[in-house]
DNA sequence: GGCGCAAACGTAAACGTTTTCATGGAAGCT
DNA sequence: AGCTTCCATGAAAACGTTTACGTTTGCGCC
């Protein structure tokens, strides 16, 4: 069990050639009579010999390694974002250290410090960082590409989703079906993408229904509060004609407040929300929804840190944003069928 | 940018101490001053220092990192499974590498052996390995710990779901509820897990409706075939009352099959799953499903696997099987409420 | 045949830690 | 006082690689 494992050195010596030569066979530099290869190539597979990935990062300085740095995430937002850079990094040949689960700064500093030397470059989705923070805890020579996050900085490429614009477009599509007075309900303060459809519902308001008043409740993302947030909504001696809430989980609460108390959707009040989440689809009636691809997301910001930690690369570092689209289901009295199709055959998982 | 990382020598020497002390120091090994000790911290904070991961696990053998081979998983098993993980982990000060996304043995090789010199440990999850396969890619002294497996192994540790005794007892339930035409749904002929509930199926048939026919129709987890499945079984000449699908998505895509033909759940037919994914409790009429608690799976393994790490450890490797509850909902004839309750508030993911 | 040159190969330094061992000095004991 | 004991500290080895540099070898050319 506690058998030594077999390094460089039993390989050279099996081989008789130098540990030199051994290297330069495995990694392909070059410099080496086919015949040599062919031996060390077998005595290392007879050895079963594998490169030992710590020296190797020691003296290389490289760890194909790239850190995901991610809050606390539940669900189907954290599962396809990881899918998404997974597979990216795959195809480069990069590994990917995983450290979610942490609120607070405290928490996010020490996740970003214990990687120094394990990763070659980050991915950092936190509310709670900000430059200082990256400058106090990044060394100096780790390149990082930030995740939905405010901050514009000159050094680290940032990547957000345009929540205002899909926010925007939904509220628009809401009006333009005729509800003029669309309620929000809306995230936590803090949270980027909460203030970014925020935005996006006010800008709508301001453009295409200047005379409907603007009616905003509170919400934290929660089916809950959604729910909650409902029957504040049917509570009002005016209820609105439309509710546009700031994520799907939201949403569905919402419309159970309103199934409970026998409001018809959308017949009285039209609701969207906010991610596609799967059982968008799944509730009766389907969900409008604005959609994110998640795992494009994750791609697309595995791949400029891969750009990143090419020495060659030159690109500056820039604030990408990426669209997303508005699904109409029936809850804003689209036209869909009743029975949504059943999805596209994709790979089941194990269980 | 290219600044050289502070070393431990650059402690040394601004502390005016060996470096052998600012090691004791930072690893809290004792027999230092308290006076130096205190030093040597401030200069380390105060130069902004971080032990370099890779010479420290070149020189003692260990990462703290533990891997985590997965198959091509999506959604919620996967995401509930790493988050169980990631928070054991986390507890344990244990790094999390993750490397999913790939079918193939031979990519489950390549992935087992680039650990190598990475990982401490792992934590396996595939159809493809069995215990040859672990002989030839694992290093003598990993340890690792096999989840959802066939395979009876002396070396390592197994932990599998109890879907057999889930899937008996949903079946039981189905019968007990008067409807003893149970029909079942499969699950991929390969899947571990597919094969046992559908043992339980039989087994619960032969025990507790032996004059029943057994009725099985063929799926692959995916909703699709679960939708192909209820039409198969409505153009039964002899439908059954009862249907029990290998897996949630087949039991909703049945449950639109159902729809689509005007066949009332659970008043015709009643239906259940196996998994409870989220939507479960989201479609109309709720899913009876039984649950598996995917995130103590993934602490459980985590918790055996650590056991594994400390040398101390005497602990045989055993096969654990994890038992899973039945949830009923209204499809199986139930009595829950009509519309489900908000689930407790978990924190909302970021979107 | 001597010369130079390039290709193949080996030697050893370097990477940044931890840890063993040696050393010096202070303190305790008789 | 002389002895041992113990503790804080430092010097240096070790971990398994990559790679810069030096050495050998083979070969063609004059």
């Amino acid at each position: 069990m506690a058998t030594k494992n077999t390094t460089i050195r039993d390989v050279a010596r099996e081989a008789k050639v130098s540990v030199a030569s051994v290297s330069r066979v495995l990694n392909g530099t070059g410099g080496v009579t086919p015949e040599t290869q062919r031996i060390v190539r077998e005595v290392a597979a007879r050895l079963h010999y594998v490169p030992d990935n710590a020296a190797r990062s020691l003296i290389t300085g490289r760890t194909h390694t790239i850190g995901a740095v991610l809050p606390d995430l539940y669900g189907e937002f954290f599962s396809e974002l990881i899918r998404g850079i997974d597979l990216a990094a795959r195809a480069r040949g990069l590994h990917l250290l995983v450290s979610s689960s942490h609120d607070g700064v405290d928490a996010a500093a020490a996740a970003v410090r214990a990687m120094r030397g394990r990763v070659d470059g980050m991915l950092i989705l936190s509310e709670h960082v900000d430059e200082k923070f990256l400058e106090e805890n990044l060394p100096a020579s780790l390149p990082a590409v930030l995740l939905d996050s405010p901050v514009k900085s000159t050094r680290f490429p940032v990547l957000n989703i345009d929540s205002r614009a899909g926010a925007l477009a939904m509220v628009q599509h809401l009006i333009e079906k005729g509800r003029q007075n669309v309620a929000f309900i809306a995230g936590p303060k803090s949270n980027f993408d909460a203030q970014q459809r925020d935005k996006g519902y006010r800008a709508a308001m301001a453009k295409h229904a200047p005379d409907a008043p603007l009616n905003i409740v509170a919400g934290d993302f929660s089916e809950e509060s959604g729910y909650r947030a409902g029957r504040e909504l049917l509570a009002q001696k005016k209820r609105p004609n439309a509710v546009f809430a700031a994520n799907d989980m939201m949403a569905v609460g919402c419309l159970y407040a309103f199934k409970e108390a026998g409001v018809d959707v959308p017949g009285d009040i039209a609701l969207a929300g906010f991610d596609d989440i799967l059982i968008a689809r799944y509730v009766t009636p389907p969900l409008s929804t604005v959609q994110v691809r998640i795992a494009d997301l994750g791609r697309i910001a595995l791949e400029r840190l891969a750009a990143l930690l090419d020495p060659t690369d030159t690109t500056p570092a820039s604030v990408q944003t990426l669209g997303c689209d508005i699904v109409v289901r029936e809850t804003c009295g689209g036209n869909a069928s009743a029975a949504p199709a059943p999805r596209k055959p994709k790979r089941p998982p194990s269980t």
